[in-house]
This record gives structure tokens, sequence and C-alpha cells, in this order.
RNA sequence: GGUCGGAUGGCCGAGAGGCGAGGCAAGGGACUGCAAAUCCCUCUACACGGGUUCAAAUCCCGUUCCGACCUCCA
């Protein structure tokens, strides 16, 4: 059995993942701005890291997965004006919203879920410890700086230098001791939300939220933080500025995920190219759209585009309609299982696309376990994909895409129904009549539903593209 | 200006000195009354120019192009 290694951008090398205390993993990932619905980039992230957190635990650790939801921030401010409603309702509007889309795709929901406003004592007590410390200093206007200069590990994430970084253009650098220190805390503004403070009234800057929370939930010192990749530079760079000036050792490892592009640029808001996740799912199943957005390896750009989902679509659905063919000949569900090769490719820094090729291995050995009869062989292929598709959260069989009762009740009547046409149609065809074979066949086709033939006998299932 | 990443077949997408990843699409074949599903076969790619090496998509030098970050982006 292989150990698992996993890439750390603090070092730009791959090495043996060591967790801090044995048997367990404590993951920090940076969550959502709630100041906008959710588009395919922010999924892929919680996609992405769900994937780590679930081959974690099928590997047998402990997993604390904290990921925080920033519900106060400029953005945020800036919304509430837009849409004429209070701050904090235009925060839960999108929270709510992500995280509908994150149960859409069968993202597990984190261990503990923090917002950063209900976090404001203790981001108050790691500014005294900074402002104690020397670290940080408060200059009067209700502001709180970070003093970067007094870091010699700041930037080294990044690997930028200080004196290389161009100068902020919107920064009133008044207060500020150097233009590159960072606000900790910012004093209020007129008609902005405000907490009371030591250094007077005002709310938190983004990066001292989650450094404290981190704190709070995992302690001094954890084994992964993870985020995406444009987080580096300022964001975990300050996080890890104010929690190692604080004394604590903070995050042991960084992994940060890759972006979804459309023509080859960032997806984004601003630029117009983005799509929201509530959007696609009105042309496919979350469960597809998860399988698309976590075949790419989490590291590499994934290019985007309504071709390229649609095709992943398809081929998910061939490993779905091997699974339940597996079902109707078993007659059991398969009993999930890992194999030597999917271990070895997550093992290796999850390496998702070299896995999804051993799914590829089985699905064609099982398919034709089936033409034999061969029955051993398609119970062993439909037990190591179904093994996979649960690592990677796309489990057929899981509750989360299962249907409710009243669903599967109609799919029972739905069934017998269908089962009288087949009869006249299996009757027709053996008296030769294929015009009448045929014109059932297509009447079900119009609707939306497939017939195969098969050696036991004919099979049914609704694959959409009827003409109603 | 600084830092970082990328360019692989019709498309998506792995690999990181030698063994044609895989998928989707396309073409051919098997099976079938015809389909569908499935299986088999075909389609031998690594931006460009040098170099190192017995051997380079992979390493080195240079070039071109694309992208990202540089103080509140997943």
């Amino acid at each position: 059995m292989s150990s698992l290694a996993l890439y750390d951008t603090l070092t730009r090398t791959t090495s043996e993942f060591i967790p801090l205390k044995a048997g367990e993993v404590g993951i920090y990932l940076c969550g959502a701005t709630v100041q906008a619905p959710p588009h395919i980039g922010h999924v892929r992230s919680g996609v992405n890291f769900d994937i780590l957190r679930r081959w974690l635990t099928k590997s047998g650790y402990n997993v604390t997965f904290i990921r925080n939801v920033t519900d106060i921030d400029d953005k945020i401010l800036h919304k509430a004006v837009h849409e004429e409603s209070p701050w904090w309702a235009v925060a839960m509007k999108y929270e709510r919203a992500f995280t509908e889309a994150y149960a859409a795709l069968n993202v597990l929901p984190p261990t503990y879920e923090p917002r950063a406003t209900g976090h404001i004592t203790q981001m108050i007590e790691l500014m005294q410890t900074l402002i104690e410390k020397g670290a940080a200093y408060a200059p009067g206007n209700g502001d709180v700086y970070l003093e970067v200069r007094k870091l010699s590990s700041y930037l080294t994430l990044s690997r930028q230098k200080l004196d290389d970084l161009l100068p902020a253009a919107d920064a009133d650098e008044t207060f500020k001791k150097d233009p590159r220190d960072f606000a900790l805390w910012k004093a209020a503004k007129p008609g902005d939300p405000s907490w009371p403070t030591p250094w007077g009234p005002g709310r938190p800057g983004w990066h001292l939220e989650c450094s404290a929370m981190a704190h709070q939930y995992l302690g001094e010192a954890f084994d992964i933080h993870g985020g995406g990749l444009d987080l580096i530079f300022p964001h975990h760079e300050n996080e890890i500025a104010q929690s190692e000036a604080a004394g604590y050792g903070f995050a042991k490892r960084w992994l940060h995920n890759a972006w979804v592009t459309a023509s080859g640029e960032k997806m984004s808001k601003s630029i117009g190219n983005s799509l929201q996740v509530h959007e696609l799912l009105k042309s496919v199943r979350g469960i597809e759209l998860r399988w698309y957005l976590g075949s790419a390896h989490y590291r590499s750009m994934l290019e985007f585009s309504h071709e390229a989902l649609a095709e992943s679509a398809t081929g998910f659905r061939r490993i779905e309609g091997f699974l339940q063919r597996s079902v109707e000949i078993l007659g059991t569900e398969p009993v999930p299982t890992i194999s030597k090769a999917f271990t070895d490719a997550m093992n290796d820094d999850l390496a998702v696309p070299t896995a999804l090729a051993s799914i590829s291995e089985a699905l064609r050995a099982g398919n034709s376990a089936i033409t034999a009869g061969d029955i051993a062989t398609i119970k062993s292929s439909a037990d190591e994909i179904r093994g996979a598709l649960e690592v990677l959260g796309c489990d057929p069989f899981d509750e989360a895409f299962a249907s409710s009762t009243a669903v599967e009740d109609i799919g029972a009547a739905l069934d017998g129904v269908i089962q009288l046409a087949l009869v006249q149609r299996t009757a027709a065809r053996e008296r030769k009549d294929f015009a009448a074979s045929d014109q059932i066949r297509d009447g079900l086709a119009a609707l939306g539903i497939t017939i195969e033939d098969t050696a036991q006998g004919p099979r049914w299932s609704i694959t959409g593209n009827g003409s109603n």
C-alpha cells in the first residue's frame, strides 16, 4: 500500500503527508465571501477539497474539516446598498445559495462552518496578542494594522519581495507606518455595521477572520490549509503573518486549487464569463456536474465548455448504466471496494485523472463480463467502480442523489405501464410484425424513454431526449 | 516592474528521460429483424529554435504566444 503524498505550495514540492497527530487531520479551507450566487469556480474548490477529505477519511483518518463563511466585507456592504436590503440579509441569502449548491454537488458539510461575524471576540483577542507582541499597531483612527517589515517570513508563500510589490492604489496611507502594512481591523464608517473594540468601533479585515477561526477550531498548528490559487497573495500570506506573529505554528501544508477558465481566462463575475451553479443544473444533474468539475487534477486549470460538460455527463451515464445493469443481474448493490490502481493514483497528490483511467478499465472489463455472463467479474468490477465513485463523491447509490419515496412510487407505476407496452412489443416481434413493434418503441422514444433489447429481455430507461 | 503557471491529437485531459494514460467525437467491424446498449479495431499528438543524451513531450538555453497575482477573488 502506497502512502499519501501531497503537494505543498510553500515548498513547491510533493512530499509524504504526515499528520501532526497520528490518525487525525485538521483542514482549514477558505470558503466563500457570500456576496453573490456561487459560480462553478467556487464549487470546484469545494469539490476538490471534498475529494481530499473523502480520501483522507477512506484512508482511515479522523478528519476535522473547517470551511468558513465570510459574511461581512466591502462587497457585501455594497451589495446591500444595491439590493436595498440589510447587509446581514444579503449575506444570509447568498450563504444559503452556496449551501444549496454544495448540497446539489454532494459536497459534505464541513465539520464546522464558522461565520466571521460569530468570531469577533476571538479576533479582538488575537489583535491584543499581536499588539502586545509589538507586531501590530493601532494608530488611533480606529484601524489596526500589522507591521509587515518586522516579519522575516513575510511573502515566503508567494516568493515575492516586499519592495517589488506595486504600491496599493487605493490605500489611505495616512496612518500606516509602511504602505504595505495591512488592516487587521477597519474603523467604522458612518452607516456601516460595527463592533466595539478597545481601539474604537469597526469591523474585521478579511485576513484576520481566517486566522482567528482556524485557531479557534484547529488550534495553534494544523495540517492543511486550502483555498484557491488566487488567495496565495495577499490573503494566505497575511494569514501566515498574523498567526506566526502571534506565536502560532499555523498551517503545516498549503494546497491550492486552480481555476475554472472560459476561453483561457479565469472565470469571474467581473469579466462576465461566470456560470452559476443553479443555471448549469438545469442541463445536467448535480452528480454529473460534480463528475465534470472533479475530473481534472485539482492543480490544473479546467477549461469549461458546455460541450465538454455534456461529453463528461455522457461518459458518466455509461458508468451508471453498467452499475444499474450489474444490480439487475446480481440482484444486489455493489459493495464499495478500493482497488490498488485507484489507491496508487489518489495517493499521488490526488491524481484523479489517472484514477479515472482505472475506472474506465474496470468498466470495460465489467461490460465484457456481462456479455460473457461472468458473474464474478461483473461483481468485482461493479464493486471497484462504486468504491472509486464513492471517494469522488459520485456514487449513484448515495442517499444524497437518491429519489424520494414519492418519486419511487411513481417510478414503480411507470414501470408497470411501460411493461404493458413492452409485452405488446415482444408479441409483435415474435410474429415478425416489426412495423407494430417499432411503432411502440418509437412512441416510447418520443416520450424520452429508450428501449434496449438485451439477452435478459427488453429494458427501459429515461434518457430525456424525447420531443415532449 | 516583481512573482507564478500554462501551450499535448478534432475536443477534453494525464504523464515529466526509454514502456502509445484515459475519455469524448469520428470511421470501420461484431452482435441485432432494425435500433439501442456493449465489445473489438482505426485515428500515433506534445508551441518554435538550438543544445545535452544511446534515448527528450519530459532536462538545459533562447524565442513566441496565453493566463494569473501584486492589499478584501475559489
